[in-house]
DNA sequence: AAATTATTTAGAATGACTCTAAAAAGAGAT
DNA sequence: ATCTCTTTTTAGAGTCATTCTAAATAATTT
Protein backbone atom coordinates (compact mmCIF):
# COMPACT_ATOMS: atom_id res chain seq x y z
CA UNK A 1 0.00 0.00 0.00
CA UNK A 2 2.75 2.41 0.97
CA UNK A 3 4.83 3.16 -1.93
CA UNK A 4 6.87 5.75 -1.85
CA UNK A 5 10.32 6.48 -3.41
CA UNK A 6 13.51 7.30 -1.41
CA UNK A 7 14.52 10.38 -1.79
CA UNK A 8 18.03 11.42 -1.60
CA UNK A 9 19.46 14.70 0.44
CA UNK A 10 19.88 16.20 -2.88
CA UNK A 11 16.39 15.91 -3.97
CA UNK A 12 15.20 17.14 -1.23
CA UNK A 13 17.09 19.68 -0.91
CA UNK A 14 16.02 20.36 -4.55
CA UNK A 15 12.06 20.47 -3.24
CA UNK A 16 12.03 22.68 -0.20
CA UNK A 17 14.34 25.11 -2.42
CA UNK A 18 11.81 25.02 -5.05
CA UNK A 19 8.96 25.12 -2.37
CA UNK A 20 10.41 28.48 -1.30
CA UNK A 21 11.78 26.49 2.02
CA UNK A 22 15.62 27.11 3.37
CA UNK A 23 17.12 23.74 3.36
CA UNK A 24 18.03 23.45 7.19
CA UNK A 25 19.47 20.42 8.60
CA UNK A 26 16.31 19.99 10.82
CA UNK A 27 13.95 20.60 7.68
CA UNK A 28 15.91 17.84 5.14
CA UNK A 29 15.54 15.55 7.55
CA UNK A 30 12.18 15.52 8.79
CA UNK A 31 11.42 16.05 4.96
CA UNK A 32 12.86 12.71 4.68
CA UNK A 33 10.86 11.25 6.99
CA UNK A 34 7.57 12.44 5.93
CA UNK A 35 7.57 13.09 2.81
CA UNK A 36 9.22 9.09 2.23
CA UNK A 37 8.83 7.00 4.56
CA UNK A 38 6.05 8.47 7.08
CA UNK A 39 2.34 7.22 6.77
CA UNK A 40 0.05 9.83 7.80
CA UNK A 41 2.45 10.39 10.64
CA UNK A 42 1.14 12.39 13.31
CA UNK A 43 3.62 15.30 14.89
CA UNK A 44 4.27 12.82 17.66
CA UNK A 45 5.56 9.61 15.81
CA UNK A 46 7.79 12.59 13.40
CA UNK A 47 9.31 13.57 17.03
CA UNK A 48 9.93 10.30 17.70
CA UNK A 49 11.64 9.38 14.14
CA UNK A 50 13.83 12.94 14.65
CA UNK A 51 14.75 12.07 18.00
CA UNK A 52 16.10 8.85 16.64
CA UNK A 53 17.84 10.21 13.56
CA UNK A 54 19.54 13.71 14.31
CA UNK A 55 21.57 14.71 16.97
CA UNK A 56 19.52 16.50 19.10
CA UNK A 57 15.49 18.44 18.05
CA UNK A 58 13.62 20.00 20.25
CA UNK A 59 9.47 19.52 20.13
CA UNK A 60 8.97 23.15 18.65
CA UNK A 61 11.34 22.58 15.34
CA UNK A 62 9.27 19.36 14.60
CA UNK A 63 6.16 21.92 14.78
CA UNK A 64 7.54 24.56 13.08
CA UNK A 65 9.07 22.57 10.28
CA UNK A 66 5.58 20.87 9.97
CA UNK A 67 3.56 23.70 9.81
CA UNK A 68 5.85 25.29 7.08
CA UNK A 69 6.06 22.37 5.18
CA UNK A 70 2.24 22.53 4.94
CA UNK A 71 2.55 26.36 4.27
CA UNK A 72 4.88 25.72 1.51
CA UNK A 73 2.29 22.92 0.36
CA UNK A 74 4.29 20.03 0.70
CA UNK A 75 2.45 18.19 3.43
CA UNK A 76 -1.62 18.62 4.06
CA UNK A 77 -2.93 17.97 7.27
CA UNK A 78 -6.31 16.65 8.39
CA UNK A 79 -7.72 15.01 11.56
CA UNK A 80 -9.73 11.67 12.06
CA UNK A 81 -12.69 11.50 14.69
CA UNK A 82 -11.24 9.35 16.98
CA UNK A 83 -8.05 11.66 17.95
CA UNK A 84 -6.89 14.38 18.90
CA UNK A 85 -3.93 14.74 16.84
CA UNK A 86 -3.07 16.02 13.50
CA UNK A 87 -2.18 14.25 10.69
CA UNK A 88 0.10 14.88 8.53
CA UNK A 89 -0.25 13.36 4.60
CA UNK A 90 2.33 14.22 1.72
CA UNK A 91 -0.06 12.96 -0.54
CA UNK A 92 -1.43 16.27 -1.42
CA UNK A 93 -3.58 15.59 -4.51
CA UNK A 94 -7.44 15.26 -4.33
CA UNK A 95 -8.27 12.51 -2.24
CA UNK A 96 -9.94 10.59 1.03
CA UNK A 97 -9.48 8.48 3.48
CA UNK A 98 -10.22 5.12 4.24
CA UNK A 99 -9.74 3.55 8.07
CA UNK A 100 -9.34 -0.03 9.00
CA UNK A 101 -10.98 0.46 12.13
CA UNK A 102 -9.35 -2.72 13.29
CA UNK A 103 -5.61 -1.00 13.05
CA UNK A 104 -6.29 2.14 13.04
CA UNK A 105 -4.38 2.32 9.61
CA UNK A 106 -4.99 4.70 7.29
CA UNK A 107 -5.34 4.19 3.07
CA UNK A 108 -5.54 6.88 0.47
CA UNK A 109 -8.70 6.93 -1.78
CA UNK A 110 -7.99 8.58 -4.78
CA UNK A 111 -10.89 10.87 -5.88
CA UNK A 112 -11.23 9.44 -9.10
CA UNK A 113 -12.40 6.01 -7.55
CA UNK A 114 -15.19 7.86 -5.96
CA UNK A 115 -18.42 9.91 -7.13
CA UNK A 116 -20.91 11.34 -5.10
CA UNK A 117 -24.18 12.30 -6.33
CA UNK A 118 -26.50 14.48 -4.61
CA UNK A 119 -30.06 14.79 -4.53
CA UNK A 120 -30.02 18.07 -2.24
CA UNK A 121 -31.75 21.28 -2.70
CA UNK A 122 -30.22 23.46 -5.03
CA UNK A 123 -29.17 26.28 -2.13
CA UNK A 124 -26.36 23.69 -1.46
CA UNK A 125 -23.47 24.78 -3.77
CA UNK A 126 -20.68 22.31 -3.30
CA UNK A 127 -16.67 23.08 -3.84
CA UNK A 128 -14.95 19.95 -1.91
CA UNK A 129 -15.76 16.82 0.24
CA UNK A 130 -14.20 15.36 3.16
CA UNK A 131 -14.73 11.57 3.08
CA UNK A 132 -13.46 9.03 5.74
CA UNK A 133 -14.27 5.56 4.82
CA UNK A 134 -14.29 3.64 8.03
CA UNK A 135 -14.58 -0.53 7.58
CA UNK A 136 -12.59 -3.00 7.99
CA UNK A 137 -9.44 -3.83 5.23
CA UNK A 138 -7.96 -7.56 4.17
CA UNK A 139 -4.97 -8.06 2.53
CA UNK B 1 -33.61 25.15 8.02
CA UNK B 2 -33.54 24.81 11.50
CA UNK B 3 -36.95 23.18 12.34
CA UNK B 4 -37.16 21.86 15.66
CA UNK B 5 -40.47 21.39 17.83
CA UNK B 6 -40.26 23.20 21.14
CA UNK B 7 -40.28 20.67 24.07
CA UNK B 8 -42.00 21.09 27.20
CA UNK B 9 -40.49 20.45 30.33
CA UNK B 10 -42.74 16.78 30.97
CA UNK B 11 -41.73 15.67 27.44
CA UNK B 12 -38.05 16.75 28.22
CA UNK B 13 -38.60 14.79 31.36
CA UNK B 14 -39.99 11.82 30.01
CA UNK B 15 -37.50 11.87 27.02
CA UNK B 16 -34.77 11.58 29.68
CA UNK B 17 -36.45 9.15 31.80
CA UNK B 18 -37.11 6.75 28.63
CA UNK B 19 -33.51 7.20 27.66
CA UNK B 20 -32.16 6.38 31.63
CA UNK B 21 -31.38 9.57 32.83
CA UNK B 22 -32.25 10.96 35.58
CA UNK B 23 -33.66 14.30 34.87
CA UNK B 24 -32.23 16.78 37.07
CA UNK B 25 -32.80 20.78 36.73
CA UNK B 26 -29.82 21.20 35.09
CA UNK B 27 -30.40 17.99 32.48
CA UNK B 28 -33.76 19.71 31.17
CA UNK B 29 -32.77 22.99 31.17
CA UNK B 30 -29.60 21.98 28.98
CA UNK B 31 -32.00 19.29 26.90
CA UNK B 32 -34.40 21.99 26.53
CA UNK B 33 -31.44 23.98 24.44
CA UNK B 34 -29.73 21.16 22.68
CA UNK B 35 -32.71 19.29 21.89
CA UNK B 36 -34.48 21.97 20.50
CA UNK B 37 -33.25 25.58 20.05
CA UNK B 38 -29.30 25.06 19.63
CA UNK B 39 -27.85 24.57 16.33
CA UNK B 40 -25.19 22.13 16.30
CA UNK B 41 -23.98 23.55 19.40
CA UNK B 42 -20.39 23.86 21.00
CA UNK B 43 -20.18 23.47 24.74
CA UNK B 44 -18.90 27.14 24.89
CA UNK B 45 -22.70 27.62 23.26
CA UNK B 46 -24.36 26.00 25.41
CA UNK B 47 -22.77 27.19 28.50
CA UNK B 48 -23.25 30.93 27.37
CA UNK B 49 -26.95 29.76 26.77
CA UNK B 50 -27.13 27.87 30.55
CA UNK B 51 -25.90 30.86 32.16
CA UNK B 52 -28.58 33.32 31.29
CA UNK B 53 -30.98 30.79 31.60
CA UNK B 54 -30.30 28.68 34.78
CA UNK B 55 -29.94 30.75 38.43
CA UNK B 56 -25.57 28.97 38.10
CA UNK B 57 -24.44 26.09 36.69
CA UNK B 58 -21.06 25.13 36.29
CA UNK B 59 -18.61 24.56 33.10
CA UNK B 60 -18.06 21.01 34.68
CA UNK B 61 -21.49 20.49 34.74
CA UNK B 62 -22.26 21.36 30.75
CA UNK B 63 -19.84 19.18 29.92
CA UNK B 64 -21.10 16.25 32.21
CA UNK B 65 -24.56 16.84 30.95
CA UNK B 66 -23.49 16.81 27.13
CA UNK B 67 -21.27 13.24 27.88
CA UNK B 68 -24.38 12.03 29.67
CA UNK B 69 -26.63 12.99 26.67
CA UNK B 70 -24.01 11.54 24.52
CA UNK B 71 -23.79 8.05 26.28
CA UNK B 72 -28.01 7.92 26.38
CA UNK B 73 -27.94 8.14 22.62
CA UNK B 74 -29.59 11.75 23.21
CA UNK B 75 -26.90 13.47 21.13
CA UNK B 76 -24.10 13.06 18.56
CA UNK B 77 -20.71 14.48 18.37
CA UNK B 78 -18.13 15.63 15.71
CA UNK B 79 -15.28 18.13 15.33
CA UNK B 80 -15.01 20.50 12.01
CA UNK B 81 -11.89 20.81 10.50
CA UNK B 82 -11.89 24.13 11.15
CA UNK B 83 -12.15 24.72 14.43
CA UNK B 84 -10.89 22.35 18.24
CA UNK B 85 -14.64 22.31 19.20
CA UNK B 86 -16.60 19.48 19.93
CA UNK B 87 -19.99 19.75 18.23
CA UNK B 88 -23.20 18.49 19.81
CA UNK B 89 -25.89 17.18 17.47
CA UNK B 90 -29.16 16.36 18.07
CA UNK B 91 -30.24 14.72 15.04
CA UNK B 92 -28.76 11.10 15.42
CA UNK B 93 -29.76 9.36 12.42
CA UNK B 94 -27.67 9.00 9.61
CA UNK B 95 -26.44 12.17 7.89
CA UNK B 96 -23.62 14.43 6.60
CA UNK B 97 -22.71 18.10 6.76
CA UNK B 98 -22.71 20.63 4.85
CA UNK B 99 -20.71 23.62 5.81
CA UNK B 100 -21.68 27.04 4.39
CA UNK B 101 -18.14 28.00 4.05
CA UNK B 102 -18.48 31.52 3.97
CA UNK B 103 -20.86 31.73 7.40
CA UNK B 104 -19.37 28.95 9.17
CA UNK B 105 -23.16 27.55 9.37
CA UNK B 106 -24.07 23.74 9.37
CA UNK B 107 -26.81 22.02 7.54
CA UNK B 108 -27.60 18.36 8.09
CA UNK B 109 -27.65 16.59 4.94
CA UNK B 110 -29.86 13.40 4.86
CA UNK B 111 -27.94 10.50 3.99
CA UNK B 112 -30.71 9.33 1.40
CA UNK B 113 -30.21 12.43 -0.22
CA UNK B 114 -26.72 11.08 -1.11
CA UNK B 115 -25.59 8.06 -2.85
CA UNK B 116 -21.18 7.79 -2.67
CA UNK B 117 -20.34 5.44 -5.82
CA UNK B 118 -16.76 3.54 -5.06
CA UNK B 119 -14.58 1.82 -7.13
CA UNK B 120 -11.29 0.91 -4.97
CA UNK B 121 -10.00 -2.09 -4.26
CA UNK B 122 -12.04 -5.36 -3.14
CA UNK B 123 -9.93 -5.15 0.21
CA UNK B 124 -12.12 -2.40 1.49
CA UNK B 125 -15.27 -3.03 3.00
CA UNK B 126 -16.84 0.04 4.04
CA UNK B 127 -18.66 0.33 7.29
CA UNK B 128 -19.68 3.47 7.40
CA UNK B 129 -18.71 7.11 6.27
CA UNK B 130 -18.29 10.40 7.64
CA UNK B 131 -19.05 13.51 4.80
CA UNK B 132 -18.42 17.04 4.86
CA UNK B 133 -19.46 19.21 2.12
CA UNK B 134 -17.95 22.31 1.82
CA UNK B 135 -19.28 25.33 -0.26
CA UNK B 136 -22.02 28.54 -0.24
CA UNK B 137 -25.35 28.21 0.93
CA UNK B 138 -27.57 30.67 -1.12
CA UNK B 139 -31.46 31.01 0.70
C1' DA C 1 34.58 39.27 9.26
C1' DA C 2 30.63 42.14 10.50
C1' DA C 3 25.89 42.92 10.05
C1' DT C 4 21.45 41.42 8.99
C1' DT C 5 18.07 37.97 8.68
C1' DA C 6 16.24 33.37 9.49
C1' DT C 7 15.95 29.25 12.34
C1' DT C 8 16.12 26.63 16.48
C1' DT C 9 15.35 26.08 21.16
C1' DA C 10 13.57 25.58 26.19
C1' DG C 11 10.15 26.54 28.64
C1' DA C 12 5.89 29.13 29.49
C1' DA C 13 1.23 29.74 27.78
C1' DT C 14 -3.12 28.36 25.68
C1' DG C 15 -7.56 26.22 25.13
C1' DA C 16 -10.79 22.60 25.22
C1' DC C 17 -11.81 19.27 27.95
C1' DT C 18 -11.39 15.76 32.02
C1' DC C 19 -10.47 14.56 36.74
C1' DT C 20 -10.81 14.93 41.82
C1' DA C 21 -12.83 15.18 45.97
C1' DA C 22 -16.03 17.64 48.62
C1' DA C 23 -20.75 19.72 48.92
C1' DA C 24 -25.50 19.41 47.58
C1' DA C 25 -29.52 17.13 45.97
C1' DG C 26 -32.52 13.04 45.22
C1' DA C 27 -34.43 8.46 46.17
C1' DG C 28 -35.93 4.85 49.24
C1' DA C 29 -36.97 2.84 53.62
C1' DT C 30 -38.68 3.47 58.00
C1' DA D 1 -40.57 13.93 58.10
C1' DT D 2 -35.98 11.62 59.20
C1' DC D 3 -32.16 8.88 58.30
C1' DT D 4 -29.32 6.37 54.94
C1' DC D 5 -27.46 5.64 50.50
C1' DT D 6 -26.64 6.86 45.93
C1' DT D 7 -26.29 10.24 42.31
C1' DT D 8 -25.22 15.02 40.72
C1' DT D 9 -23.06 19.21 40.88
C1' DT D 10 -19.28 22.03 41.66
C1' DA D 11 -14.65 24.64 41.96
C1' DG D 12 -10.50 24.18 40.92
C1' DA D 13 -6.50 21.41 39.55
C1' DG D 14 -4.75 18.55 35.84
C1' DT D 15 -4.01 16.93 30.98
C1' DC D 16 -2.61 17.01 26.30
C1' DA D 17 -1.60 18.70 21.77
C1' DT D 18 -0.17 22.64 20.06
C1' DT D 19 1.44 27.60 19.93
C1' DC D 20 3.96 31.49 21.74
C1' DT D 21 8.02 34.03 23.56
C1' DA D 22 12.33 35.61 23.70
C1' DA D 23 17.01 34.25 23.76
C1' DA D 24 20.68 31.52 21.41
C1' DT D 25 22.44 29.77 17.21
C1' DA D 26 23.08 29.40 12.31
C1' DA D 27 22.90 31.09 7.60
C1' DT D 28 23.18 34.67 4.21
C1' DT D 29 24.50 39.12 2.59
C1' DT D 30 27.45 42.98 2.66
Amino acid sequence: MKNKAFLSTDLVQKKLQEAGVQPTLQRIAICKYVLCEGDHPTAEQVTKWAEKNLEKISQATVYNTLNTLVDAGLLRTFKLPHSEKVIYDCNTHDHYHFLDEASGSLYDIEAKDVSVEMKMPHQFKVNSMEIVFKGNFKS
